[in-house]
DNA sequence: CGTATATTTGAAAGCTGTCAACACTTGTGG
DNA sequence: CCACAAGTGTTGACAGCTTTCAAATATACG
């Protein structure tokens, strides 16, 4: 699988346009050419991260703003007894870090589960660029007002949603992520057990019961390290999954004082 | 209770410079007058609602965006089978309804659990007002990463803390955003068994079981609908819980580009 | 004062966690 | 290329936390 993203990173350095990143931005529509074209001299200087990189740690310090171009992460807190509690999935196309404009230090940790590419600006960049591209600073926003709904459904996941159903509900919510990224042919998610049972908050051998369960129905299968996901309509009806929360609706009056 | 509220908020309108929202406002410092002066204005018009009042629908067009003056409202979804999970209190001091900025419609409920006084202004406004004093429209952002880091704090409650634990985390967590906004001295919390099985994510007749475990080591006390917070030292301990995800940290710097 | 809502209890069922041991995979270094 | 170590997956048994059900009591509200 590493040598398969390789090749992605590949394609996106030969034709940048069309990063998950970029990607994302043009979906929004109102951005101006422009605005496109600064987006991308933001990301145009990139990193690379090993899976299992830690790229920001709870308490650490928050001093740079950062865009996923390639690769998945985590963010998470963990609690007294020793385990963890995954708040969120960060995929290609998405922003974190956006707070570090505000606050100085984080309460959560960022960790790389695949290999990464990430563009990042410092923080009092990023201030400017609201200033100076108030159409982006719009951007951003939205991506923020996006992930505490994002967080909101997890919540509700994980207080009210139970056994297969929990499970089912967050893998159809993350291919419908990847999909609004332009990534709606990649059906196996880099997730095993121990990563579900810790976004889940169930334990390592429950995971995996959950797992065999959506197995047996067909729903999902096991490929190494990761889950394909066999019947998405299957798992969404299962799921009770509402694609509502995801689904792109920004106010059509909120470009007009800016444009 | 009613009553002891409606005599609160007459003093409000005799003195409202202490009113929680403008005392949250000044705890954040780097405002100016001219902020200030213009926050009272746009809380001056305010509006009473009944408790049970519905303020804001799953689905309904989000327009406004509001401050609390007084009282309690909860902020909720509901689910397929009927339940609901509470993803958040909205206390004295609180904005809701910050992203009708960029959102047309809620994806989640507010409900007022307690009698409240709340300010609003539309979302044009509210534009406007960012652009216009920009100060103020950090404040929003901060207040807006603040409600993230508790929406966070929310997930591993219910994901990764149980029994008793879970409920004192929660107690605690309210009684110290009550000091925040200066009401340090309130102790009775205006939430029955329902109120906290649906923000804990368990059943009610279960949430009586941990309400009475609390209850038999005197560290809460059952008042009429409300819970009285008997020994917050022992909570907290109990509970493992760390203050740090809801103290003030604006990073120094940013105030720089803005005064 | 009567109805609706909330609290309280006990019993039974079931989901989920813990423990413990073993198999398998992956990564590392020789 | 092999050997070893570490991490991950797998299983079964068992305990225990939580839910559900049902019914009685208490409290709130009009």
């Amino acid at each position: 699988m590493l040598q398969r993203l390789r090749v992605k990173r590949r394609a996106f350095e030969g034709a940048f346009m069309s990063s998950p990143f970029r990607r994302r931005l043009e979906l929004l529509k109102f951005l101006h050419r422009e605005d496109l074209i600064f987006a991308d001299r933001l990301t145009r200087q990139y990193e690379d991260f090993d899976k299992g990189r830690v790229l920001l740690q709870e308490g650490g310090r928050l001093q740079r703003t950062s865009f996923v171009l390639d690769g998945w992460a985590i963010r998470y807190k963990t609690v007294r007894d020793g385990g963890r509690q995954i708040l969120n999935f960060i995929l290609p196309g998405d922003v974190f870090g956006l707070y570090a404009l505000l606050f100085d230090r984080s309460e959560h940790a960022v960790e790389a589960i695949t290999p990464m590419t990430v563009g990042s600006i410092p923080a009092t960049q990023a201030l400017d660029t609201l200033t100076t591209t108030p159409r982006l600073g719009l951007v951003l926003a939205w991506m923020a007002g996006r992930d505490e709904r994002i967080l909101d459904e997890q919540i509700v996941r994980v207080g009210r949603r139970h056994g297969a159903v929990r499970m089912a509900h967050l893998l159809v919510e993350l291919h419908v992520r990847l999909a609004r990224a332009g990534l709606e042919k990649e059906l196996e998610l880099p997730l095993n057990q121990i990563l579900l049972s810790d976004a889940l908050g169930i334990s390592h051998v429950h995971a995996h019961r959950l797992f065999r369960q959506l197995e047996s129905k067909a729903l999902i299968e096991r490929r190494g390290q990761s889950v394909a996901l066999i019947d998405l309509q299957g798992l969404a009806e299962l799921a009770g999954f509402d694609v509502h929360y995801l689904t792109f609706s920004l106010r059509p009056r909120a470009s007009g004082p800016l444009s």
